[in-house]
RNA sequence: GCGGAGGUGGCGGAAUGGCAGACGCGCUAGUCUCAGGAGCUAGUGGGCAACCGUAGGGGUUCAAGUCCCCUCCUCCGCACCA
């Protein structure tokens, strides 16, 4: 084939071959094994893909590719994350409508999608923007609704003052605004909820089910921070008010010498004129208001006031002790008050060094003189629970509240109820009536959907409202219930709403009775393998969790668990070791680098220079090693020869298979299992191996050359389709993986390494499964020993060690 | 502070406790040629050598990049979580 290899109109050819016969088009209800491998939603910018995508998506491309060959049908949809700030902020900086800007961003990212020989089902393609799509959104936030798990409230939320907008703590992490980075705001509003919290002890126990690394699983349990101890109530003296704290060390109970409510506190309000300096507490509720969380939890210097005019009675011994506000207790973890025990708590201890407290040693084993101790040791001053160590001692206590009532058991959860909603435009409009007599009101799931109105300005404003509010036609209604005159609910879902169940709908993406056919959703099950980045591992993978649970609990689906095995791809860094993306300025467009060395060499370069969970430093250098590779491949007919296919060929060809089979994706994995996987650098480096093997005798015959087009395809699709096409009249797409022979694995000869007394000293080749008699005397007439062997340890086909 | 990942040639990176540096880039020399960012051949951790080499120091083992202990450095999460 004296052609050279014209990558440009052979991947043009096969793209539109693919596009006009919907090659990839997954099959509901086929005979064969089925297989869902699913890649996160795109969120399309305005700015089409950049590196980031290519190493992401990439990878899944070749497991569905390869999953199909071996005779699955895979499932491997594609959809777009729409709604959100993203694209309503580009929408206002082009000054032209968010529908606009979502129809070509769409269009330019399935454009490039393409050019990269992505397989996906595009005949499944959804939108959470459509109407059609987040008609189902709306109606499962109405089964929600309906069963409680929807609830409007007033109360402190995150608000970002840039994008004008409540967030979730799951998107103000750090403190600062997921979107624009701006330090995030206290403020009081009400707002829509989900009862996230209730799903807590499920969503933990879909942790553990999952397939995902222990690490990633960690962050999740982090984030969701159950921990266990007791509530415990205080009287404050005075007044007929009890303050209740959280602890997870009752034990140290007889050492809490004062408590610490946070500034925002209702108990401040609570008290009235038994509280002697209100002035002073106020004022610093309103310091504490000022200041970030960031800031807050900057400061070196504890502060804080003094309750005046009351105390608490501590339930162990009835001492008074005295009450304060500070700004080091959060009001959004447990009870937002604590019970302080400065010898025991670094953090109370420095308060009460600063205002001058009491410190009671209640365990035995530090220096309370000088720093607080935290370890286990043994109770004293604690009356009954002198004597005991901690653990048995916090049992001790437990049982004694319960008895006098003053405390119960208590699990405690970091993880908070999910602020659902967004002061802004572009969002999921609530299917909510809100009437003055009836309360809240939902819509019934044959009123949707509630389509997102037009208005004259989307912009957010500093009322707080959405700019849903200020129009009139879609505001003013009437209830569902009792006819009277009523207003919607105005703010939006939050972006997260429509990937929260959007696996589901890939399933069925048409179906306008329902977010998807049972049967569908039965023959599918859970997605086998879900990629994307580590940055979702505590947003969408917890919102996705929350829902498919609740989805469960009411019967919409028959598995548990959405996703069966997770992996995280690491990031895209610069030569420097910067995160690379649009605003770092430093993004290269994968657009030139299609242009310059096309699709199959650009797929396998960022799969061959670094490991997919790792992050990966970004360079050129060395994709010309790919397309070399590359026109190597296309050479390999001219090497055709027919016989003396040598015992080496059929070994390497079976070498390259089962590399392939180990290293792209394990047959199947439940939790915990440890996979060798989805090492797709070194499965091409055997692609480069097996072509240095049969280099060596300078030819292949059609059925090894068949046989590694197949196992190239997943990686390098054009090229391989074109030559299969070329050389065996036959669409590639259609094959079958080649079947691996495990028995030509075996060597005939083996190179043995001969160690004496552990040191390297040559080798010898010696039949393979040689007896350690033989290889020991191949060893001896090789290295002549300066002493008598000793010993011999012969790890056969391994190494030979002679201690002398 | 807590948690995690990582540190291997000039570079990207390979190594179920068993030949460190697979594979690729780059580089060197040679070769061919329709002069290209092409192909082919050979070489390429250090050292003249014995030997020495996986951030540094100890240890376990017949055998350690890999397991254990200590130290250093880099990156990434989380962070007053009671």
């Amino acid at each position: 084939m004296a052609e050279r290899y014209n990558f440009r109109e052979i991947e043009a050819k096969w793209q539109k071959h693919w596009e006009t016969t919907d090659a990839y088009r997954a099959v509901d209800f086929s005979d064969k094994p089925k297989y869902y491998v699913l890649t996160e939603f795109f969120g399309p910018s305005g700015k089409g893909i950049h590196l980031g995508h290519v190493k992401c998506y990439t990878p899944t491309e070749v497991v569905a590719r390869y999953k199909r060959l071996k005779g699955y049908n895979v499932l491997y949809p594609a959809g777009w994350d729409a709604f959100g700030l993203p694209t309503e902020n580009y929408a206002l900086k082009m000054n032209t409508d968010p529908e606009t800007v979502t129809d070509n961003n769409v269009a330019t990212f399935k454009r490039q999608l393409k050019r990269l020989g992505y397989s996906f089902d595009w005949s499944r393609e959804i939108r959470t923007t459509d109407a059609a799509y987040y008609k189902w959104t709306q109606a499962i936030f109405l089964e929600l609704f309906s069963h409680g798990l929807a609830y409007k409230s007033e109360g402190a939320v995150n608000f970002c003052p840039s994008c004008k907008t409540v967030l979730s703590n799951e998107d103000s992490q750090g403190g600062v605004c997921d979107r624009c980075h701006a330090e995030v705001e206290q403020r009081t509003r009400s707002v829509w909820y989900l009862r996230m919290k209730d799903y807590s002890e499920k969503m933990l126990a879909a942790v553990d089910e999952i397939d995902m690394k222990e690490n990633l699983k960690d962050s999740q349990r982090n984030w969701i921070g159950r921990s266990t101890g007791a509530e415990i109530e205080f009287a404050v003296k005075g007044t007929d008010k009890r303050l209740k704290v959280f602890t997870t060390r009752p034990d140290t109970l007889f050492g809490a010498t004062f408590m610490v409510i946070s500034p925002e506190h209702p108990l401040i309000d609570e008290l009235k004129s038994a509280l002697k300096n209100r002035e002073e507490a106020l004022a610093y509720r309103a310091e504490a208001a000022k200041k970030t969380a960031v800031e807050r939890a900057a400061q070196k210097e504890k502060t804080g006031v003094r309750l005046e005019g009351v105390a608490a009675v501590n339930p162990a011994d009835g001492r008074e002790i005295p009450i304060y506000a500070a700004d080091y207790v959060m009001m959004g973890y447990g009870t937002g008050a604590i019970m302080a025990v400065p010898a025991h708590d670094e953090r109370d201890y420095a308060f009460a060094k600063k205002f001058g407290i009491e410190i009671r040693e209640v365990i035995a084993g530090g220096d309370v003189a000088a720093e607080a101790y935290t370890g286990d040791g043994t109770l004293v001053n604690s009356g009954f629970l002198d004597g005991l160590s901690v653990e048995p001692a916090k049992e001790a206590m437990l049982a004694h509240l319960e008895r006098t009532g003053a405390g119960v058991k208590k699990v405690n959860y970091k993880m908070q109820d999910w602020p659902f909603n967004r002061q802004r435009y572009w969002g999921e409009p609530f299917p909510i009536v809100v009437c003055d007599d009836c309360g809240y009101v939902p819509l019934t799931e044959a009123e949707l959907p509630l389509l997102l109105p037009e208005v004259a300005d989307m912009r957010p404003d500093e009322s707080g409202n959405s700019p849903l509010a200020k129009n009139a036609a879609f505001v003013e209604t009437v209830c569902p219930r009792c006819g009277r005159p009523a207003r919607r609910e105005t703010d939006t879902m939050p972006n997260w709403a429509g990937s929260s169940w959007y696996w589901l709908r890939f399933i069925d993406p048409h179906n306008d009775e329902a977010f998807a056919d049972p049967k569908k959703l039965k023959y599918w099950g859970a997605v086998d393998l879900y990629t994307g980045g580590t940055e979702h591992v505590t947003r969408h993978m917890l919102y996705a969790s929350f829902w498919h649970n609740f989805l469960y609990d009411i019967g919409k689906v028959e598995n548990r668990l959405p996703f069966t095995r997770r992996m995280c791809n690491g990031l895209v860094l610069d030569e420097k070791g910067k995160k690379m993306g649009k605003s770092a300025g430093n993004a290269v467009d994968p657009i030139e680098i299609l242009d310059e060395y096309g699709a199959d060499a650009f797929r396998l370069h960022i799969l061959f220079i670094g490991d997919y969970e790792q992050n990966t430093l970004w360079t050129m250098e060395g994709i010309n090693g790919c397309t070399n590779f590359l026109n190597r491949v296309w050479a390999l007919p001219d090497m055709l020869r027919e016989g003396g296919v040598s015992r080496e060929h059929a070994r390497a060809l079976a070498v390259l298979l089962k590399r392939a089979e180990t290293g792209i994706v394990a047959e199947s994995g439940g939790a915990g299992r440890e996979h060798n996987d989805f090492k797709f650098n070194t499965v091409i480096a055997a692609m480069m191996e097996f072509y240095n093997e049969l280099k060596k005798d300078g030819f292949i015959t059609r059925e090894e050359l068949r046989q590694f087009l197949l196992a190239l395809n997943p990686f390098a699709p054009h090229i391989t389709a074109e030559l299969y096409q070329r050389l065996f009249f036959k669409d590639i797409d259609f094959e079958s993986w080649p079947v691996l022979d495990e028995s030509k694995l075996v060597e005939a000869v083996v190179e043995l390494p001969v160690q004496v007394n552990g040191k390297l000293k040559g080798r010898v080749t010696v039949p393979a499964g040689a007896s350690e008699a033989e290889a020991r005397a191949a060893a001896l007439e090789a290295c002549p020993l300066p002493a008598p062997p000793k010993k011999v340890i012969y790890v056969k086909d391994r190494i030979i060690n002679i201690i002398v």
